[in-house]
DNA sequence: CCCGATGGGTTGCGGATTGAAACCATCATG
DNA sequence: CATGATGGTTTCAATCCGCAACCCATCGGG
């Protein structure tokens, strides 16, 4: 079980130091953000989540023991009944932003103009717009213009 | 090669109205997005990519092509001499602000305290702060105070 | 011209992961 | 008591992945 490369000395992470691997690690895989997704739109049920995803059962058994086993969902019975509930923690509310910008990057570059797809609205069914990342000044901030300061 | 789910029939895409999930169509395995985060931080060789992410050969000769076949890299010889690079393209370094998030939320929930970790920093050696989501007013939103709007 | 190093791969193999479908146990309802 | 929903587990075939080995072209010395 203990996967060894030469890069992740048993750490069990592919790259201890980098914050973008270890997400990776955790919810970098085909199912795992799209579980998430529909959790954020409020799936609750093993049967929900199956039905939204298309994902295989027994993938999405081991995908939502994964999540709960990361802290990223809490599974409980349903408070009326006997139903199982699958429920973000703050950790997998957090993961908001991450979803938000794949969605608007989809939105950009997965489809060709005049398809259509699915939006983000706010409450009043207003699209939400565009992130822009900005650094410390205010100023937009993009890949030439940061670089990593690799861990002291 | 026709992959055909109930749930994409005969489109490619596991859900081809989200915008999410063709995100993830794309770059949603455990190396692709990595291989971009290198290509942003200056990596453009072969063999700079490998020593840097750790990835098989065979693997990265695969994610490098597919990149390149869905239009987030380009393949060209250097300016000086012979050798290949593979270099992002706009597509490609647009996904800057995913590959934000993804450090940002690592950074927060993917850490022990204590745990020193890569960061990423601007042109003054300053770090880049978090993104937060904010709606058409301005207001920061949030998975409760958003939801899908199914494509029309 | 020969040697080794470097760059950019390809091939073969065994083990891990995945998807589809079948099976199962527990309730609730009619 | 038959039926259906819920939440799984099991089985099996197909695919994918990591690893190591191999291949080939170029380049820089000696």
């Amino acid at each position: 079980m203990s996967r060894t490369t030469a890069y992740a000395p048993n750490s069990g992470w592919t790259d201890p130091d980098c914050p973008v691997a270890r997400t990776l690690d955790l919810v970098g895989d085909r199912w795992s953000l799209l579980v998430v997704r529909d959790a954020m739109d409020g799936a609750r049920s093993f049967t929900e989540f199956q039905r939204r995803t298309g994902i295989a059962r027994n993938i999405l058994t081991d995908r939502l023991r994964k999540l709960i086993a990361h802290g990223l969902l809490v599974q409980r019975t349903a408070p009326s009944g006997r139903r199982q509930e699958y429920v973000l923690t703050d950790a997998g509310r957090d993961l908001f932003a991450v979803i938000l910008t794949l969605r608007q990057w989809g939105e950009r570059h997965a489809f060709d103009p005049g398809e259509t797809h699915s939006t983000l609205v706010d409450q009043h069914g207003t699209p939400v717009p565009d992130i822009a990342p900005a650094g410390a000044d205010g100023a937009l901030v993009d890949a030439d213009s940061t670089h990593v300061r690799r861990a002291s």
